[in-house]
RNA sequence: GGGGUCGUAGUUAAGCUGGUUAUAACGCCGGCCUGUCACGUCGGAGGCCGUGGGUUCAAGUCCCAUCGACCCCGCCA
């Protein structure tokens, strides 16, 4: 038995500490927050209730920092205003919760406190009821708490009692109240779909849920609502939202939780730009509300292949330059081997020119090609632009005409470090839109308290999946194509752009959509496109496309994932620090210990059987 | 499935090429203290060094396995 435990049993069990029972809330009323007393309440006879923050015991005086969830209020203990109170606060510690009675009295000459919100004012109490005591916490309930994160997350409730966690739930609780309004007053019918649903074998690992009057059958938690919402279309609701939970069973990251909110927005007789309208008065309305920060609609539109061959990324960090440039023509005409196969592989040559390069190290530059690696590249070439020419190991590959080019491509100036990558398209972008974001970070160029949104526009609609053999849908089968793109679909697919938008902010998808297909014929030629046979879309989307028969309105829609938008509304780290109860990595719950072995008999009723070897 | 960082007192960390009784800070407990607010001061308790196995005269330290937390790649329509 710990120590801590021991004092809280002598404690319990000793009618003499004066803890035997709690005291009772009896027939008093909290009268204000640990936050709203000052200097205009000086003299008022006040109830406060809250957890002890901290005792500071001078052996006479007793002060106590009393804290609920607005703030914090001094209340101190006089053995000579009343003794039986200071008696009984000295049994007070860390996060006992406590009731106390006094009178609000400014604090003496010089002893304010302006740290505190309260610091004006104390409490002088003539009445304290204990009406809790508290084992000691594992960690300090502060916002600049160094406790790891499992035993934070071990610990959720009290973790909640930080400020910080209260706050980030707080601007959450607004946002959604917020979003709520703003598309009431438009019109929107906030609508629930069904949680146990059917599998859409198309996208994301699901969660299954076995049925147990329909034994070997299962139900699917929803990775969306995305069927559901397109059927309210066709029912003729013109305008749904939902705010709603969405479940995926793949593995965690720092913005990725197995059951996350999305924000769900569908809208009937509609193109792209009403959509895109709607929700940038949102975003202004929140920015302004929440943030108390101004946006200027409408923002910027960058076209997938845009953002692709500039930032190497479909989600462009906009807030910053380090632009990538494809230098393959040029390069092809020098004798470096990297480039030369990369060439004739099909690949491409990248290039990013970082000013006032001297700011990377060596060391700095070789770190490149570690992180690059990642992603598959396999190293980053450099050029320092010296005042006495070019200095790298490469340099002497690069003939006077490659040199010409490439500073009048890249805007070359003395002082410049350039940097190259070879390989496949996709390798290219991927490390290289990942290295200049890191670049970004490393060498200051992205102000932190900026917020740059911007929409990228026409997605393509398949892309090809080397294991599967066949093309996938980029954004999901409903997807409508750009009508001047149809032609191509039975040829080139890959060609084929859609009607898809994501809104990205700082270089984070925040939200994403598109123009649904709301006719059936063009429904069909995309899941042919898919390799998707007819009978197989009867069995698993059937009901939807029965429904596009009986007069479906052409419609589309948006959902954002409230957790990321919060997240960086909040200046949070992980998505993990504006959900209340979150999963770790493993989606496992270290609170309750979900998830938890079933009971045989829940087993049986549902006719499942457990393997205990996990197959390979 | 893969790569990386980490696991030592309630908490956060230090602990070198293996070698006396495993350190520190905060927290906790006790004494003193009537103006503190990270109170001060004196004293004290507190450890299966994640777990299991191995190497060794000797393991917190080296090796293997395993569990857990975090970050990333794959994956996430």
């Amino acid at each position: 038995m710990s120590q801590t435990e021991d004092r809280m049993n002598d404690q319990v069990n000793d009618p003499e500490m004066g803890l035997s029972t709690s005291d009772s809330l009896g027939d008093w009323e909290k009268t204000h927050n640990c936050n709203s007393l000052g200097m205009g309440q000086v003299g008022e006879t006040v109830i406060l209730m809250g957890w002890v923050q901290r005792r500071r015991d001078h052996g006479g005086l007793i002060f106590v920092d009393l804290r609920d969830r607005e703030g914090i209020t001094q209340v101190v203990f006089d053995p000579q205003y009343d003794a039986p109170a200071h008696e009984h606060a000295r049994f007070l510690r860390s996060e006992f919760v406590l009731a106390a009675r006094g009178k609000v009295r400014p604090r003496p000459e010089g002893m304010t406190n302006p740290k505190l919100a309260t610091g004006e004012i104390e409490v002088i109490a003539s009445e304290l009821r204990i009406l809790n005591p508290s084992k000691t916490p594992p960690f300090q309930i502060e916002d600049d708490l160094d406790a790891s994160e499992n035993v934070r997350l071990r610990y959720r409730y009290l973790d909640l009692r930080r400020p910080k966690m209260f706050r980030n739930l707080l601007l959450r609780h607004r946002a959604v109240q917020l979003t709520r309004d703003y598309l009431n007053k438009r019109g929107f019918l906030e609508v629930e779909t069904p949680v146990l649903t059917k599998s859409t074998p198309e996208g994301a690992r699901d969660y299954l849920v076995p049925s147990r009057v329909n034994p070997g059958k299962f139900y699917a938690l929803p990775q969306s609502p995305q069927l559901f919402k397109q059927l309210l279309m066709v029912s003729g609701f013109e305008r749904y939202y939902q705010i709603v939970k969405c479940f995926r069973d793949e593995d965690l990251r720092a913005d990725r939780q197995p059951e996350f909110t999305q924000l769900d927005i569908e809208m009937s007789f509609v193109s792209e730009k009403h959509i895109q309208d709607l929700m940038e008065g949102w975003v202004t309305r929140f920015m302004r509300e929440l943030l108390a920060r101004e946006v200027q609609p409408p923002f910027p539109r960058i076209t997938y292949n845009e953002a692709m061959d500039r930032f190497g990324s479909d989600r462009p960090d906009m807030r910053f330059g380090l632009e990538l440039n494809d230098v393959t023509e040029i390069v092809s005409a020098s004798e470096l081997r990297v480039f030369k196969q990369a060439v004739e592989r099909g690949g491409i040559v990248k290039a990013i020119r970082v000013p006032d390069g001297s700011r990377l190290s060596r060391k700095d530059l070789d770190d490149l090609t570690d992180f690059v690696k990642i992603f598959g590249a396999h190293g980053v070439a450099w050029i320092r632009i010296q005042p006495d020419g070019w200095q790298s190991p490469i340099a002497k590959f690069l003939p006077e005409e490659v040199r010409r080019n490439l500073t009048e491509r890249l805007k070359v100036e003395t002082g410049d470090v350039l940097l190259f990558l070879a390989d496949q398209k996709k390798v290219v972008n991927d490390a290289f839109g990942n290295l200049r974001v890191r670049l970004g970070n490393q060498l200051g160029l992205i102000d932190p308290k900026s917020f740059y949104f911007v929409w990228v526009t026409e997605f393509p609609l398949f892309e090809w999946d080397q294991e599967e053999k066949r093309y996938t849908a980029v954004h999901h089968p409903f997807t409508s194509p750009m009508e001047e793109d149809l032609p191509l679909m039975a040829e080139h697919p890959e060609q084929v752009r859609s009607r898809a938008y994501d809104l990205v902010l700082n270089g984070i998808e925040i939200g994403g959509g598109s123009i649904r297909i709301h006719r059936e014929d063009v429904q069909e030629r995309v899941f042919e496109a898919l390799s998707i046979g007819r009978e197989e879309a009867r069995e698993k989307f059937g009901f939807l496309l029965e429904a596009l028969q009986y007069g479906a309105p052409p419609h589309g829609g948006i959902a954002f994932g409230m957790d990321r938008l919060i997240m960086l509304l909040s200046g949070s780290g992980s998505i993990r620090d504006v959900i209340a109860f979150p999963k770790t990595q493993k989606a496992t719950c270290l609170m309750s210990g979900a998830p938890s072995e079933p009971e045989l008999r829940q087993l049986l009723e549902l006719c499942v059987k457990v393997e205990t070897e996990r197959r390979n």
